[in-house]
RNA sequence: GCCCCUGUAGCCCAAUCGGUUAGAGGCACACGACUUAAAAUCGUGCCAGUGUGGGUUCAAGUCCCACCAGGGGUACCA
C-alpha cells in the first residue's frame, strides 16, 4: 500500500510508524509505575477493565482513548502515574459459549484475552504491562474467597430464604439486571420469583454511609450518577406505627412518610406474598378468596405488573386492625400494590392523601376522610392530596401544618408505646450466589453436623474443578454440586464427611476490589499492601460507561467502607473524580450484527491507523456524549496528523536553539494553545485541546510558509508543543515528529512545556463603547487601563460626544479593558 | 406518571464572569494555486442570530418561567 509513495519525503506512513515505535515502546516502559526511586507524585488513572467477549470493539478504542488522555497528560505534568489493565474474566459469555461449542470456559477467555491483549498493545495505550492480572486465576479469586471470610466474621456476608428471580428456562437464577423488562435478557422467557436460600452482602448496613458520603464526590462525579444512586439507595424518614390486631396476641408494625395523617387512616393493607397476610387470612371464612388471589398474582408476570395503571386488586381478609390514635376499627385487606420486601409489608391506608390507597378505596368502596384541608375533595376528584395545609378531623393535631403535625404525631405515639421515627431504604441486600460453574467458588463448607463452616484461610484458594469433567448446562442447580470429587470433603470442624457450597459468587464481587490488586497483582500473603493502598489511592481519575452507574459503582464503594472498617485502607471513598464517557453509535443506534450496523475496529485501524482512530474519538465531541461514527471523519484526522508530522520535518533550527528569540507573534499563539489546552484537558474538553493543537498547526503552517520562516526557534517551539499535546491522544504520530525535531525517544516523558504568562498578555485589546447598548465606536487600549481612564477615554471619544448629543447619561457601565455601556435613560 | 440531561451554520462542535457585530477547530461544499491531468498539498470562500414564547437586566446562547423536540433514569418504596 505505500510501494508508489514510501520515497516522498511528505508522505506520512502511520503503519510503518507504528511497527517501528512498539518494540522501542517495549524496551523504555516509559509508563511503568512505582519504581522504587521514583520520586515522582503520584496519580492512578483507571479505566473500567473489559470484559474478554472476543477483540476489542469501537466502544473500548473510545473509552481508552479518553482514559489515556489524561494519563499521559499527567505524566507530561510530572507525575508518577499508575495505568493499569486487566480482564474482568469471569462470567456467563464464557460458560455459554463453551456450553455451545462443548468447549472450556477456562481455553474461550485466556484466548480472548490474549487477543485483546494483543489489540490493546498495538492501540498504544499508557498501560503499565506489568500490573496485569486476570479476575478467573486462582491467585485472583483466592482474595475473593478471602474477603468473602472476612465479611463472614462481621457479620456481611449472611444466608437467606428469599424470592429471587427465576428463569424457567434457564433453570437459574438471574440478577436484577438481567432482568430487562420482565425477561431473561438471553432467552426472552417471562422471569417468575422462586424461594430459595443464597449468599447476601449486608450493604444494607452501609446504606447512609453510602448515601452521607456522596458529598465528598459532589462536583468530582458526574451529578446524573450521584442521583441515581441517592434514589437506587432510596432513604426515607417517617415513623413506625404500632396497630393491635383484633384476635391476635402480637400487633402488626406499619411504615409510613405520613404518620401525620394517621385520623385519615380508613384501612390497611398487607402484602398478599407476605407471610402476614397468609397467617391473617388462615382460618378466616375468606380464605379460599385469599388463596385464589394470591394464586392469580403469582401467576402475573413481571411483564404485566409494570404496566402503570393497571386496576388495583385485592382481598378482604375479614379481620380488624385498631387504630392507635381514636379506637377505630380498620378492615384489613391483602393487595399486591403493598410490595412484601419494602418497610414491614403492610401499611395504613388513607385514601385521601395517597393517590395508591385512594385508587384501592375506590375500586372497593371504602371510606375516605380528609384530614389535611385542601381546596379539592379526593373522593370527588379521584385525586389525592399530598400537598402541605392545616390538619383537620385530627384531634390534636388540628390547625398544624405538615411538619409539625409529624412530629407531634410522633412524639404522642412514643408517649403511647405505640410508635416511633424510622428510616426506610430501598436499597436491599446483595444476592451474591450464582448457580453458574464459571466464578468464584463460594469457600463454604456444609455440615450435617456443625452446620455452615468457612474454609480455613491456609486452605485457600477453593479451585474451580476441571470443566471438562462436568456438564454445565442449566439445570437449576450448580455444575459444581455434580463435581462429587470435587465437593465432598471433610468438615474442617469435626472432620465428618461434608460437601462444599457449590453456587460461585456474583462477578461484581471480582470488580469490587480489582483496583486495589493492581498495586502488587502477585502479592500471595494478602489481596493488596495496606501500605501501598494508601499511597496510591484513591483513584485519582476513573474513567468508564455510565451502564456501570449503579451496581459497580456502589458495590466498590461498599467494599472500601468495609475494607476502611478493617482497617486495611485509610480512605473511604475509591474513586475520586469519575468520566463516564459516551456511546459509540452508527447511524443513530448502538452497534450490533444483528443491526448491520457494526464497525471494525480492525478494519478502521488498517484503513487509517491507530492515531487517527484515537485522535477522531477524542475530537468528536466531549467525552460524555455520544459519538456517531457515520458523523466523524477519520480521514480528517489522519490529515491533520499527517500535516502536522510535516512541521517536524520543515524546521530547520538546531535542537537547543533558544526560543526567547524567536518571532513573538508565533511565541504567542504556541503559549496561549499551551495554556488553553492544558485547561481543557483539565476539564475533561479534550476536543477543545485537539481544536487548539489544530490552531497552532495552521499557525505554524502559515509562519513556515510566508512568515518567519523554518528556521526560526519559534518554529521549533511552536512544532515541539505540538508534539506533546498531540502526543496525548496520537502516541505514534507525536513520536515520529520529536525524532524529526532531533529528540531521543520517549515524548511521552517530555515535559509538559511552560507557559510564559508574558506572552499571553496582549499588548492591546479592543474595547467597545456603547450607547444604551449600542456600539457606536472601538478603542485600542492597554489590558490593564483603569476603570477611570477607561470611561474617561470613552466619554471623550467625538463619536461618543455626537451620540450623547448632550443628553446626560443616567449610568456609566465599565467593565475594563473590554466594555463601557453608557446608558442615558 | 415522576426525575434528570440536551437543543448554536448543511453536519459535528466552540464561546471562564451574563459583556464586542455568536466562531476556536473540523466535516461537507465551491473556487483558486501547483500539475499535461488527477491525487496529495497550499490557500480563499460559504452559511446561523442560538428549539418556541414570555421574563429579569444597562446587557442574555449563558439566569428565571412555560411550552415543544430528542435522549436517559425510574416505576405501586407507603
Amino acid at each position: 500500500m505505500t510501494e508508489n509513495t514510501a520515497a516522498d519525503p511528505n508522505f506520512y506512513d502511520v503503519h510503518a510508524a507504528q511497527e517501528k515505535w512498539l518494540p522501542i515502546w517495549d524496551d523504555i516502559a516509559p509508563f511503568r509505575s512505582g519504581r522504587a526511586d521514583d520520586t515522582r507524585p503520584t496519580k492512578y488513572v483507571l479505566d473500567m477493565f473489559p470484559y474478554p467477549s472476543g477483540d476489542l470493539h469501537m466502544g473500548h478504542a473510545e473509552a481508552y482513548a479518553l482514559g489515556d488522555v489524561i494519563a499521559r497528560y499527567w505524566v507530561h505534568q510530572g507525575f508518577n502515574v499508575m495505568h493499569p489493565i486487566g480482564w474482568d474474566a469471569f462470567g456467563l459469555p464464557a460458560e455459554n459459549a463453551a456450553i455451545k461449542r462443548g468447549a472450556n470456559p477456562q481455553t474461550w477467555t485466556y484466548e480472548n484475552i490474549a487477543v485483546q491483549k494483543a489489540s490493546m498493545r498495538r492501540y498504544a495505550c499508557s498501560f503499565d504491562w506489568d500490573r496485569v492480572l486476570n479476575t478467573c486465576d486462582p491467585e485472583y479469586y483466592k482474595w475473593n474467597q478471602w474477603l468473602f471470610l472476612k465479611m463472614y466474621e462481621r457479620g456481611l456476608a449472611y444466608r437467606k430464604d428469599s424470592a429471587v428471580n427465576w428463569c424457567p428456562s434457564c433453570q437459574t437464577v438471574l440478577a436484577n439486571e438481567q432482568v430487562v423488562g420482565g425477561l431473561c435478557e438471553r432467552c426472552d422467557s417471562q422471569v417468575t420469583k422462586k424461594k430459595l436460600n443464597q449468599w447476601y452482602f449486608k450493604i444494607t448496613d452501609y446504606a447512609d454511609r453510602l448515601l452521607d458520603d456522596m458529598k465528598q464526590l459532589e462536583g468530582a462525579w458526574p451529578e446524573k450518577v450521584l442521583l441515581m444512586q441517592r434514589n437506587w439507595i432510596g432513604r426515607s424518614k417517617g415513623a413506625e406505627v404500632v396497630f393491635d390486631i383484633e384476635g391476635r396476641d402480637e400487633p402488626v408494625t406499619v411504615y409510613t412518610t405520613r404518620p401525620d395523617t394517621l385520623f385519615g387512616a380508613t384501612f390497611m393493607v398487607v402484602a398478599v406474598d407476605s407471610d402476614l397476610a397468609a397467617e391473617l387470612a388462615a382460618g378466616s371464612d375468606t380464605e379460599a378468596d385469599f388463596n385464589t388471589y394470591l394464586e392469580q398474582v403469582k401467576a402475573t408476570s413481571e411483564m404485566d405488573r409494570l404496566s402503570t395503571d393497571r386496576p388495583k386488586t385485592g382481598v378482604f381478609l375479614n379481620r380488624y386492625a385498631i387504630n392507635p390514635v381514636n379506637g377505630e376499627r380498620l378492615p384489613i385487606w391483602a393487595s399486591d400494590y403493598v410490595l412484601a420486601d419494602y418497610g414491614t409489608g403492610a401499611i395504613m391506608a388513607v385514601p385521601a392523601h395517597d393517590q395508591r390507597d385512594l385508587d384501592f378505596a375506590k375500586t372497593f368502596d371504602l371510606p375516605i376522610r380528609v384530614v389535611v384541608e385542601s381546596e379539592t375533595d379526593p373522593a370527588v376528584t379521584g385525586e389525592a392530596t399530598a400537598d402541605d395545609g392545616a390538619h383537620v378531623n385530627s384531634g390534636p393535631l388540628d390547625g398544624l401544618g405538615k411538619v409539625e403535625a409529624i412530629s407531634a404525631m410522633i412524639d404522642s405515639l412514643v408517649a403511647d408505646g405505640k410508635g416511633k421515627s424510622a428510616t426506610n431504604y430501598r436499597l436491599r441486600d446483595w444476592l451474591i450466589s450464582r448457580q453458574r460453574f464459571w466464578g468464584t467458588p463460594i469457600p463454604i463448607i456444609h455440615c450435617e453436623a456443625c452446620g455452615e463452616v468457612p474454609v480455613p484461610l491456609d486452605q485457600l484458594p477453593v479451585e474451580l474443578p476441571d470443566a471438562s469433567t462436568l456438564d454445565l448446562s442449566p439445570k437449576g442447580t450448580s455444575p459444581l454440586g455434580a463435581a462429587d470429587q470435587w465437593a465432598v470433603v471433610p468438615c474442617p470442624s469435626c472432620g465428618a464427611s461434608a460437601r462444599r457450597d457449590a453456587d460461585t459468587m456474583d462477578t461484581f464481587v471480582d470488580s469490587s476490589w480489582y483496583y486495589l490488586r493492581y498495586l502488587n497483582p502477585q502479592l500471595d500473603t494478602a489481596p493488596f499492601e495496606p501500605a501501598e493502598a494508601n499511597k496510591w489511592l484513591p483513584v485519582d481519575q476513573y474513567v468508564g460507561g455510565v451502564t456501570h452507574a449503579i451496581l459497580h459503582l456502589l458495590y466498590s464503594r461498599f467494599f472500601t467502607k468495609v475494607l476502611n472498617d478493617m482497617g486495611m485502607v485509610d480512605f473511604n471513598e475509591p474513586f475520586t473524580r469519575l468520566l463516564n464517557q459516551g456511546m459509540v453509535l452508527m447511524d443513530g443506534s448502538a452497534m450490533s450484527k444483528s443491526r448491520g450496523n457494526l464497525v471494525k475496529l480492525s478494519e478502521e485501524i488498517d484503513s487509517n491507523g491507530v492515531d487517527a482512530i484515537r485522535l477522531a474519538m477524542v475530537f468528536a465531541g466531549p467525552p460524555e456524549d455520544d459519538i456517531d461514527w457515520a458523523e466523524v471523519s477519520p480521514g480528517g484526522a489522519k490529515k491533520f496528523l499527517a500535516r502536522a508530522w510535516r512541521l517536524a520535518g520543515d524546521v530547520t533550527s538546531p535542537a537547543d536553539a533558544d526560543a526567547s528569540t524567536g518571532d513573538v507573534a508565533l511565541r504567542k499563539v504556541t503559549h496561549k494553545v499551551v495554556a488553553d489546552s492544558q485547561l481543557a484537558i483539565e476539564t475533561y474538553r479534550f476536543n477543545v485541546a485537539v481544536a487548539r493543537a489544530m490552531e497552532l498547526v495552521n499557525a505554524t503552517r502559515k509562519a513556515i510558509d510566508s512568515g518567519c520562516g523554518p528556521s526560526d526557534p519559534a518554529v521549533r517551539e511552536a512544532a515541539e508543543a505540538v508534539a506533546i499535546i498531540l502526543s496525548c491522544v496520537a502516541p505514534y504520530t507525536a513520536e515520529e515528529m520529536w525524532e524529526r525535531l532531533g529528540h531521543a525517544p520517549a515524548v511521552a516523558l517530555a515535559p509538559w512545556p511552560t507557559v510564559d504568562s508574558k506572552l499571553l498578555v496582549e499588548d492591546e485589546v479592543e474595547c467597545v463603547v456603547q450607547v444604551n447598548g449600542k456600539i457606536k465606536e472601538r478603542l485600542q487600549v492597554s489590558p490593564s487601563i483603569s476603570q477611570a481612564d477607561l470611561e474617561a477615554l470613552a466619554m471623550g471619544q467625538s463619536a461618543i460626544v455626537d451620540a450623547l448629543a448632550g443628553a446626560t447619561p443616567k449610568t456609566v457601565i465599565v467593565r475594563a479593558p473590554k466594555l463601557v455601556n453608557i446608558v442615558v435613560a
